[in-house]
DNA sequence: CTGTCGTTTATTTTT
DNA sequence: TAAACGACAG
């Protein structure tokens, strides 16, 4: 078969009417399951086969999973491997990995050197804390987390500090710590998650030869996802694809479900007007569920008013019935979808056909007991993130450290632990003006240190020159390694835990876990202590997601977008846990509720099982609940409903 | 400086 | 419920 047949076999009308329009700027609305990765990887394969060299292309994915699955695809297609796989293979990512790689080269012009490092949100918190401490704002009173939202949303909307006047007591109060923040940042060299597209704005804004440089290179735009595109992306990708149009956004209003972290729907609203000359393409077949789930997915989904019109359909079949299952409380709830795994094992599914989505990760606890219980193996998505535990992020912050020596917030997570004498007082000794180079400071404060912090000061300063040493010459597992050993970690954890000794033992399980993960970078050299840093800190919990293994799949409706099974169970379908409590008084929020729920009934292919207790332990004590609306909101004909078989008080005390 | 203890307090979704 | 914080004694 030649490559054209093969781009265009087995793709609908609609489908090779979006891969074909190269030229000037597409917008593709696909529903769920309309086969939007096919119709983006199809579409790339068809740009390099008409000859647009593939370097000229660009792809933005929501995820890193979701970009290696396009260029696997797209190499697949093509048939190329080895070598030439490299050289067809155009630069696909996320937009956070994207800015990167363009700031790795061209930062040095915002005042930054190359090395920068990237921070997370704990780091940023930490960061915030230290600026309210120091600038005596009680964080009592205006908690770190709603400044930092705040400034968040500030730079997602492109307002640096110094554009920033507000009149208002409060918002001038964050304006401060803002500029203190982003001034500290850079004399950290280090970045957080919304500089990586803010300063590559901003590198492009003021420095038009560079922008130049990067619409030559990337002539061919395509965006995944377009609904979930905020105001700085939008205007990342707008100013990139200015000078030649080709601007290729797929994506579905209906299924836009991060609006809270500043999403922005407009862009996909407004495609039509932004580019008066834009074609616009409709995916509304379906080929993921049967005609029942559709049909549920779609009574849902009328409820909500802000929607570009469309109609979903599918040529499957009719599928069995919606499940309606209402239980006593979360722990009946949890031995219901355990008897109902045993069943369907029976039939012809296996474990990892089986999604289970709830609303918050507070959920998954009393289903994964049932699980141990009955012995079904499962893997969770997201909740507390591997990278995110104490004995990870401890170890990683010496490798922070060493690489970079004017990471504050590192060198305070480290200086005491485990800890060795020297607290606060010492440490804010040594940090003195921001921009310093640490492990200098450190040296000279050694070298004078009178009485009793003098040897615990003296003893530092040598493990760290001595750890420097090592990222210099050893690979990243070597200096893991020795860095664990040196300052006794395994011990230190033990004497932590105290009595609770598998606590100790799974963190010690973790720290290997990381030795392992290092391990993958040794290859690399010394260099490769820097790059696995890297590569954590862009690394998604989504990109975790195993497909082979034969397990139950736990995860929060929101990380099961672009993903499909053939069972989804959704729990937890009663007012105030879905919809969130705090999302019921706006309309916004109830919609973005709704398409949420849009979302993860469209996961599933075959069967759905929708389930919701009567009552529900929610932060410490149980109460009674009411059925979603959206329970309500699923046609009669398309459900079969089972009702809890008990009724009555006696099991709210047998639950207390 | 360290560790403990009681108190408080917050509980959505996450690149 | 449990994590996180602050006060206080050692």
């Amino acid at each position: 078969m030649n490559i054209m047949d093969k781009i265009f076999v087995g793709l609908n009308e609609k489908q090779v009417e979006a891969v074909k329009a190269i030229e000037g700027p597409v917008l593709v609305i696909s529903g769920p399951g309309s086969g939007k990765t096919r119709c983006l990887t199809h579409r790339v394969a068809y740009l390099i086969s008409q000859g647009v060299p593939a370097e000229n292309i660009l792809a933005v994915t929501f995820t890193n999973k979701a970009a290696g699955e396009i260029k696997e695809r797209v190499a697949k297609l093509l048939g190329t491997r080895g070598k030439d796989k490299a050289a067809r293979t155009p630069l696909v990512g996320t937009f956070h990995s994207i800015c990167l790689k363009i700031l790795r080269q061209e930062i040095e012009r915002l005042g930054y050197s190359r090395g920068f490092t990237i921070l997370d949100a704990d780091d940023q918190q930490a960061l915030v804390k230290k600026i309210s401490a120091e600038m005596e704002i009680d964080t009592k009173r205006f908690d770190t987390r709603g400044i930092l939202s705040k400034i968040s949303k500030l730079k997602t909307e492109l307002t640096w500090p110094e554009q920033y006047h507000p009149t208002d007591f409060y918002p001038k109060l964050v304006g401060r710590v803002y500029a203190a923040y982003q001034k500290m940042l850079q004399a950290m060299n280090a970045v957080d998650f919304d500089d990586l597209i803010g300063l590559t704005v901003k590198l492009f804004r003021e420095h038009p030869e560079v922008l130049k440089k990067y619409q030559q290179r990337f002539q061919y735009i395509l965006v995944d996802e377009y609904q979930d595109t905020s105001h700085n992306q939008y205007q990342l990708v707008t100013t990139l694809a200015r000078e030649h149009q080709n601007l290729f956004c797929i994506g579905d209003d209906a299924q836009s479900i991060y609006m809270f972290r500043e999403a922005d729907i407009r862009n996909i609203l407004n495609f039509r007007h932004d580019y008066p000359e834009s074609r616009i393409v409709l995916l509304e077949q379906n080929y993921r569920s049967t005609k029942n789930i559709i049909a549920a997915a779609q009574a849902v989904i009328a409820n909500n008013k802000n929607q570009i019109p469309k109609e979903l359909w599918t040529a499957n079949d009719t599928g069995d019935k919606v499940v309606l299952k209402e239980t006593v409380n979360e722990r009946d709830e949890g031995l219901w979808i355990a008897n109902m795994l045993e069943s369907l094992l029976r039939q012809r599914y296996q474990l990892h056909d089986i999604a289970i989505l709830y609303r918050t990760h507070a959920q998954s606890r009393a289903i994964e007991e049932s699980l141990i219980a009955s012995g079904f193996p499962y893997q969770i998505i997201g909740g507390i993130k591997f990278y995110d535990r104490k004995e990870i992020k401890d170890i990683l912050a010496y490798a922070r450290f060493l690489v970079n020596p004017k990471d504050v917030v590192a060198f305070e997570r480290i200086i005491n632990t485990p800890p060795r004498g020297l607290g606060a007082s010492t440490s804010d000794k040594i940090l003195g003006r921001a921009g310093t180079d640490l492990s200098i400071s450190l040296a000279e404060h050694a070298a004078k240190a009178q009485g009793r912090q003098a040897s615990a000061l003296k003893e530092f300063t040598s493990l760290v020159s001595r750890f420097q040493e090592l990222l210099k010459t050893k690979s990243p597992s070597t200096l893991f390694r020795t860095i664990m050993k040196e300052i006794s970690y395994e011990a230190y954890l033990e004497r932590q835990a105290g009595a609770e000794r598998e606590q100790a033992e799974t963190r010690i399980e973790n720290v290997q876990e990381l030795l392992t993960v290092a391990k993958r970078f040794d290859h690399l050299g010394p260099a490769g202590t820097a790059a696995l840093l890297e590569e954590i800190a862009l690394l998604q919990d989504m990109d975790r997601v195993k497909t082979g293994d034969k397990k139950v799949t736990l995860m929060t409706m929101h990380a099961s977008k672009g993903l499909e099974f053939p069972i989804v169970f959704i729990v937890g379908m009663e007012e105030g846990l879905f919809p969130h409590s705090r999302s019921v008084l706006s309309p916004h929020e109830l919609e973005e509720e709704r398409r949420l729920c849009y979302v993860a009934i469209t996961r599933a292919k075959e069967r759905l099982y929708i389930s919701f207790a009567k009552f529900r332990r929610i932060f410490g004590s149980a109460s009674a609940t009411m059925p979603s609306r959206f329970v309500g909101e699923l046609p009669q004909n398309l459900i079969d409903i089972q009702l809890s078989e008990f009724g009555g008080e006696s099991e709210i005390i047998d639950y207390a």
